[in-house]
DNA sequence: CCACTTTTCGACCCATGGGTAAGTTTGTCA
DNA sequence: TGACAAACTTACCCATGGGTCGAAAAGTGG
């Protein structure tokens, strides 16, 4: 007779300890991520997370700080996920506007509907500590500049075209942050189908006058 | 030497008991939903609330029950300004489809940018008790409604086209929900601006191909 | 099998904040 | 001006949940 409960470990010990120790601390963040977008930030409770691991509260603080620097970490990863991705966007000189804005947007839906760019989105950053609000801002910023220059690309290039290009590009984003909360990958809806239609939406809204 | 602080009461009374009673209520709610939408729900406290009244704590129960229902009420405001709105939406037999959703979008983006309805779109209802969770859900669902309504008709009548409309009014709510967190009525853009550059925006992204 | 480190846990602390009880002030109306 | 209700407050209760402490398992290397 085996053991009831196999123990279901919650990070196979393969690795040494370095890598055990960052293995753990990811399925930590990814755990968190999905119920902090579930049930909020607020109404998700350490113990809560804990217990999705078969871990008791305390093991958390081995590896982290504090419930901050748990969510602050689920934004970082959500962030570098567009800003540091594998293979970098396209330049300008490389493509016109209309390309990158299709790349870009297939990156961004992308990660809005991982867990952890979903968490981004479904948790203010008020939530975090003003020092780590200040990087996570930061990052955020930093991915409404690209897609602004590639709106004001496509002024010059003539591949693309809005009246204003600031405005534009919040509409663009707001669009592509509500996915989490209608959007489920288990619905009738593919994710490629969804980003299909996303691209189809954005672009006849900022298409040139006659294309 | 009169008082410093000269009690700056804060429903001025004039009214009988009960007018005065409801007015306050309504202070109250817009104090509440202005501080829910800076702040958040969890981030805000019922002393936070009764210090901006300067007023205590308890007051505040003499007028609600608790704190969810504060909330709820500032959602069912938000919710009737769209669907008890004064003038009725005119019918999809008195005006075209492009005419009924620029009227719609007008009064969604106009309910959005006031208290109570940044409150609506910026905390979840995920925060209100299973009951009243229910009615906030069913009259979203009716908004929702309203918008797909308009597009199907647009698809009979020729002055829309788009290939889902699920999944287009999904992307026309996100953009219009998102905008609390960026628009600021004291900026550069009047309301009235915003809310052109929105419809533009819309009517490209839903118009039919030659038009 | 023994020291020593890493990992985990049970038990606890305590600040926060929603909610209440009971009394005090304020207004109203005979 | 006294009785009665409306409006408001001070002082309190207490469940929740983030965070800590010290010790026990569990793994590791000699």
């Amino acid at each position: 007779m085996v053991k009831a409960t196999p123990k279901r470990a919650w990070g196979e010990a393969i690795q040494n300890r370095d890598e055990q120790f960052e293995l753990k601390r990811q399925v930590v963040l990814r755990t968190a991520a999905r119920t902090y977008s579930r049930r909020g930030f607020y109404e998700t409770t350490l113990v809560d997370i804990a217990e999705e691991l078969n871990v008791s509260k305390p093991t958390l603080y081995y590896y982290f700080k504090n419930k901050d620097e748990i969510l602050f970490e689920c934004h970082r990863l959500a962030i570098e996920a567009v800003t540091n991705h594998d293979t970098p966007m396209p330049s300008a000189e490389e493509a016109t506007a209309r390309v990158r804005l299709e790349e870009f947007l297939r990156r961004y839906v992308r990660m809005v509907v991982d867990d952890f760019g979903t968490c981004l989105v479904m948790t203010g950053a008020n939530a975090l500590e003003p020092e780590n609000r200040g990087e996570v801002i930061r990052g955020r910023r930093q991915i409404d500049t690209m897609l602004r220059e590639i709106l004001e690309q496509g002024l010059a290039d003539g591949t693309l075209d809005c009246p204003d290009v600031k405005v534009s590009s919040m509409f663009v984003f707001g669009a592509m942050n509500w996915i989490p909360r209608w959007y489920h990958a288990d619905g009738a809806m593919s994710l490629d189908e969804l980003t299909d239609r996303l691209i189809a939406f954005v672009m006849r809204a900022v298409a040139p006058p006659r294309a």
